[in-house]
DNA sequence: GTCTATATGAAGATAGAC
DNA sequence: GTCTATCTTCATATAGAC
């Protein structure tokens, strides 16, 4: 159980995928090299080997991460009462918790076209379950009258793409506060799908 | 005025910005060589140099180019009799522009972090200035009470996010027409708007 | 677990012949 | 204008010492 003297797994590890994270976001996957992420970690760039067993597979990790955390955290929310609300509650879901992690955002719209074929199947497969979610929001509230779409799936895309696009302005500590971004973007996400 | 045998400068150059365009759209610019550009030209990689500078140079003129074109575009559609029309138009227009050119947005929206300071500064210039050109027709139809927004400008990200969305699941040739997508998203950006 | 050292290949860009 | 050849730098990944 004890570590022996000068392994640093259960820190270092963590450190990597922060480093990584950070990298690729600001630069892309493509132009960071494993020695700029081992600079940043304060390693040479042959110990990130301990930790993944390639570059690839360190992108793939950050992203199937993000997106598990996104199914998760969306399970943990309460049962809506109706359509109505579980729109509002989608909403307000999506924008708080990419706000919070505007790296992690980026990486996984930007660099799909990074990931090797399987891994790329993966993501993909995690996304359109998401899409989904809101899609089925969509179908009960057309059916109960609350809402009017000519398309659910379009109509799901074209709300996701809206939200998604606060990322690219919202800065916490910026002219607006996250609910008021939210009541915003509640208000036009309400109207834009109106009966 | 004759030109010397051998000399393709005129043929050769748009197939140059052709390919840049096609494989940084495809890989990313930064995933993408010179060698694997002049490949595909069907030239050897130092022939690129009498076309470009550098491949930074070569990617900024592909997005300049691209915003000048979309500015252009934009200036000769015939003036709007009101907001809502003029909103209608805007919708229209760049759904119609972007569904042409896949390839030029995806590079404009992905590729910015990868230009230098000055090209980048340039570029946002040209997208901040298309931004303002919506946020003017939701501010004349707050003004004129046809619209009702919270904020025009956050108003206007919303939209532009929305729309530009489109480029990343429809084709041509696909389950919608180009016109089919158009009615149903001047659907939605007319309702969230409305007053 | 981390280091130094290295194998192996490819990148951007230039020089000079034709 | 294009070619071949090359300079220089950097990349991913591995081997083996500590």
């Amino acid at each position: 159980m004890a570590r022996t003297a000068g392994s640093h797994s259960d820190i270092t590890g963590p450190r990597v995928r922060a480093a990584a994270l950070k990298l690729f976001a600001q630069h892309g996957y493509a132009a960071v090299s494993m020695r700029q992420i081992a600079r940043d970690v304060g390693v040479q760039a042959g110990a990130l080997y301990n930790y993944t067993p390639d570059k690839q597979t360190l992108l793939f990790d950050l992203m199937r991460n993000h997106m598990h955390e996104l199914m998760q955290a969306r399970q943990e929310l309460p049962a809506p009462e109706d359509a109505q609300s579980a729109l509002e509650q989608f909403t307000r879901f999506h924008l708080q918790f990419h706000a919070e992690r505007p790296d992690e955002v980026f990486i996984a719209y930007m660099e799909l076209r990074n990931l090797n074929p399987e891994n790329f199947a993966e993501i993909e497969t995690l996304r359109r379950r998401y899409e989904d979610a809101l899609e089925d929001i969509l179908k009960t509230g057309v059916a109960s009258g609350q809402f009017q779409v000519h398309d659910t799936k379009i109509a799901a895309m074209a709300v996701i793409a809206m939200l998604t696009g606060v990322n690219t302005w919202f800065r916490q500590g910026g002219r607006l506060s996250l609910g008021e971004v939210e009541k915003i973007y509640w208000d036009m996400v309400r109207k834009s799908v109106h009966a």
